[in-house]
RNA sequence: GGAGAGAUGCCGGAGCGGUUGAACGGGGCGGUCUCGAAAACCGCUGUCCGCGUAAGCGGACCGGGGGUUCGAAUCCCUCUCUCUCCGCCA
């Protein structure tokens, strides 16, 4: 949410962001009902006033033994026009706060202009590209070859995009898992969390996902549950409405989480394998920093989720979204792409945003200064990193001609040691 | 699932429907004292919104939402959460 001050202020640039970001709002709309808030809130509270010292002027005379029936009388009429007031106020509330909640965030200046993916740019590689002497398989092939992945029985059990991992398959996950929490709370100072996968709507609504994406969203109608979409959910509304200490700042946690998509608008796209699926898990890096450091807590972040990749000598790209490509409540984003040899395309692994006092604003997390003044903290978020496509990039890219697929040697001490899974 | 109790400020904890933004205690901050510290004493200790460049003025807030009333932390309804007991259960 941004800020109704700024908005006031700066309308212009607020229209601009919604239409670099495809988003649909009618800022002028917001404006109107805004001041017309205003100015019923200000007769609202003159009247409040009045009624107040009416009150206070009738408790005295009653103390004094007078008669107050005539000043009653009085008050009951002002009492009932604030009540008016107070009815158009309720009646314009729903409609700014609607409006409010979808303009989406304002784009960093160094974002780079564009339309969709294809103007993302790409800031920079790492690794080699393996050269093979023999057409690289698709991890469909391979995973299930060696017994990894059970597509078929997933889908029995709960439905399409519903992978059964087994054997080792299920073990190079969870070793996928340990490796990377290990490696964010030993060496990169986050703290580890186990976070609820099912939220409330507040949480839901908080970090942005409503009221934009119900449809894409799993929930329990029963309960109005929703199952989570990211860690970022649970994470970030850890601290909603709590002011923090500056002496707590920044606060970095790393949390493992299953991830539940339903995916919506993508029927038909990436149906094999586990590129796109409805569940799969994922260790997200979420951080609650100080505004002026927020910056240089991205690039902080991002070389966090680097580091997993580079371990597993996994070559990957780090790509800077265009304003066409952010997502709604994102002020910049980096996406790490790592390369899948099998597939033969870069696949997405994680993503890492700023979104400054978006959030923060929105759900209510803020901090006291050195000076006690109560501030909005900036929360960052980015995946560390998203399992099954990184499974994806070691299967295609550690596999041998004979079919048997190498395990990275970070992951070993994961696994018992085990150098090769062979059929 | 059944029965009951409760939710107040940073924390603990009061609060006959009428100067209660809220007693009292603790903590924190500032000051006096001290070479320094402790103790003692004094003062301060909220958030949000509106108007205003500001000082300031006004309004709201005692779990959330409604209601009764001239007036609600206090009464009523409802929701959420916490606790105790019983049942069920990984």
């Amino acid at each position: 949410m941004l800020d109704l001050n700024f908005i006031r202020k700066h309308p212009e640039e607020v229209k601009k962001a919604a239409q670099g970001k495809h988003e649909k709002v009618d800022v002028d709309r917001l404006l109107v009902l805004d001041s017309n808030r205003r100015e019923l809130l200000f007769q609202c509270e003159q009247l409040r006033k009045e009624q107040n010292e009416a009150s206070k002027t009738i408790s005295q005379l009653k103390k004094q033994g007078q008669d107050t029936s005539s000043l009653v009388a009085e008050t009951k009429v002002l009492s009932d026009r604030i009540r008016d007031y107070e009815e158009k106020l309720r009646a314009l509330e729903p409609e700014i706060e609607g409006i409010l909640l979808r303009i989406p965030n304002i784009p960093a200046q160094d974002v780079p202009p564009g339309e969709d993916a294809s103007a993302n740019i790409v800031v920079r590689s790492w690794g080699q590209r393996r050269k093979f002497r023999f057409k690289p398989k698709p991890h469909w092939e391979l995973g299930t070859a060696l017994g990894l992945i059970d597509f078929e029985r997933g889908s029995k059990v709960s439905g399409a995009a519903f992978p059964l991992y087994r054997g080792l398959g299920a073990r190079m996950e969870r070793a996928l898992i340990n490796f990377m929490l290990d490696l964010h709370t030993k060496k990169h100072g986050y703290e580890e969390v186990f976070p609820p996968f099912l939220v409330n709507r507040a949480s839901m609504t908080g970090t942005g996902q409503l009221p934009k994406l119900e449809e894409d969203m799993y929930k329990t109608t029963e309960d109005d549950l929703f199952l989570i979409p990211t860690a970022e959910v649970p994470v970030t509304n850890i601290h909603r409405d709590e002011i923090l200490s500056c002496k707590d700042l920044p606060l970095y946690y790393t949390a493992y989480t299953a991830c539940f998509r339903r995916e919506a608008g993508a029927y038909g796209k990436d149906t094999r394998g586990i590129i796109r699926v409805h569940q799969f898990d994922k260790v997200e890096l979420v951080k609650f920093v100080r505004p002026e450091t927020s910056y240089e807590e991205l690039e902080s972040l991002l070389k966090d989720a680097e580091e997993v990749l580079q371990l597993l000598g996994l070559e990957y790209r780090v790509v800077k979204l265009c304003v066409g490509d952010l997502s709604f409540a994102s002020s910049k984003c980096y996406d790490l792409e790592a390369w899948a040899p099998g597939v033969e395309r870069w696949l997405e692994v994680s993503s890492c945003s700023n979104f400054e006092d978006f959030q923060a604003r929105r759900i209510n997390i803020r901090f006291r200064d050195e000076q006690g003044k109560v501030k909005c903290v900036h929360t960052l978020n980015g995946s560390g990193v998203a399992l099954p496509r990184t499974l994806i990039a070691i299967l295609e890219g550690y596999q041998q001609e004979d079919g048997s697929v190498g395990v990275p040697e970070a992951l070993r001490p994961y696994m018992d040691g085990l150098a090769v899974i062979k059929a």
